[in-house]
DNA sequence: ACCTGAACACCGTTCAAGT
DNA sequence: ACCTGAACACCGTTCAAGT
């Protein structure tokens, strides 16, 4: 039994470093994980079924780091505190949102995170059915979230790279029609997110959904 | 001056068909638009500067379909009407959620839609700070939760294509994790979520949010 | 058991050259 | 003004062959 050049993990670290030097999740490829590692392409192959089922390692590796928050707290606290640190968490990780977007959450790692978050609507007092919903529109909420800060910073920190330049020119097109079009309430939320960090405009949608649930309970 | 062999809007017409017949928005390609149209591949880019434009483009041509609510309607109704609309054109439309996320806002027609789900928000009374708020949570949670739903409808109608089958796969390991690592409350909502129709758990959503809003509006 | 190299069928994009 | 063909630099994936 010869000794093995590479391991799973190591792989997957390899994977999440070469993501993290990406513009985009399309951008990362088996062929550039390889270039990182002392092995072939078509080695990958033979430690992972396919490029799905690294993404989906990837994937798994990022949701491990999320804990669960303090079960002593109010179930409001509960929630908040557990979706701060997944917002941390996928800030932290390039592409991270997408990486769960892109993937089926079909782990032991992630279904256990997905329960426990209804856990604490249904230990609050409300039903099956409101709990799993409440839990899905946070989820699509927080994602689309951080898919579109991390498309705001990547525009901004942009080297002139070729792929992203259009897509720069689109943006700076938003002011300009905007304005041309006469279109007052985006002018003013484009000020008003100049002004407020994504934290802040994270817990604020947080908060609105929150208080949606807390207007059911009392009725 | 010869006659141009195809036009703009054909080529629209032709990608859009292209995308229906697509698995994944990743496996549109202009190749495959070209294969439709009695033109090289080359063409198109002569008609378009990349493929981001042409996905603008149609992501433009998409949302050309929503049509306003009627402002007479108190202004639940009145988001409640529009967002059926905007639902029922990205579920008539394949990927036309992925779409709307991989391109940028900033045609007059996308751009004015969102100044307009904002100002019902503010002529009912509502700071422009929230209003525009509540338009991103809700268009995040639209987003994300079609997004979900075209991937589930793909994974059912499956031709038992190459690609999918992984993906398939994934999604079978689901209930038996959920029933060895007994999560209790995944297992109801899987069984919640079939007795649900698409539509109705997008509405539960929007209820949540604008719940959420009227409870700010009363303090 | 683990890895390589070459091959296959795809991509987006460019550009000289045609009409 | 509009289109073509060939080329370039990429992809994911497979598989016989090596150790």
């Amino acid at each position: 039994m010869p000794k093995a050049k590479i391991s799973h993990s190591q792989i997957i670290q390899a994977s999440l470093e070469t993501l993290a030097k990406c513009q985009t999740l399309d951008a990362f490829s088996m062929r550039k994980v390889a270039a990182t590692l002392p092995v072939d392409v078509s080695t990958i192959y033979w430690h992972f079924e396919n490029k799905q089922a690294l993404l989906q390692a990837m994937a798994d590796e990022i949701a491990a780091q999320i804990t669960f928050p303090d079960s002593r707290l109010a179930w409001q606290q509960q929630l908040t505190q557990l979706f701060n640190t997944i917002f941390s968490v996928y800030v932290a990780h390039p592409h991270a949102a997408e990486l769960m977007l892109a993937t089926v959450p079909s782990s032991k790692i992630r279904l256990s995170l997905m329960n426990h978050t209804i856990s604490i609507l249904v230990t609050a007092g409300f039903s099956e059915q409101q709990s799993s919903e409440a839990m899905a529109t946070i989820n699509f909420f927080l994602t689309g979230l951080v898919i579109h800060l991390s498309r705001e910073y990547q525009l901004q920190n942009n080297v002139t790279n070729k792929q992203t330049s259009y897509l720069q020119k689109q943006v700076t097109k938003v002011p300009q029609i905007t304005h041309e079009e006469k279109l007052a309430h985006i002018q003013n939320a484009i000020q008003e997110h100049h002004s407020q960090s994504a934290k802040q405009q994270f817990e604020v949608g947080l908060k609105l959904i929150i208080k949606g649930l807390v207007s059911d309970q009392s009725h």
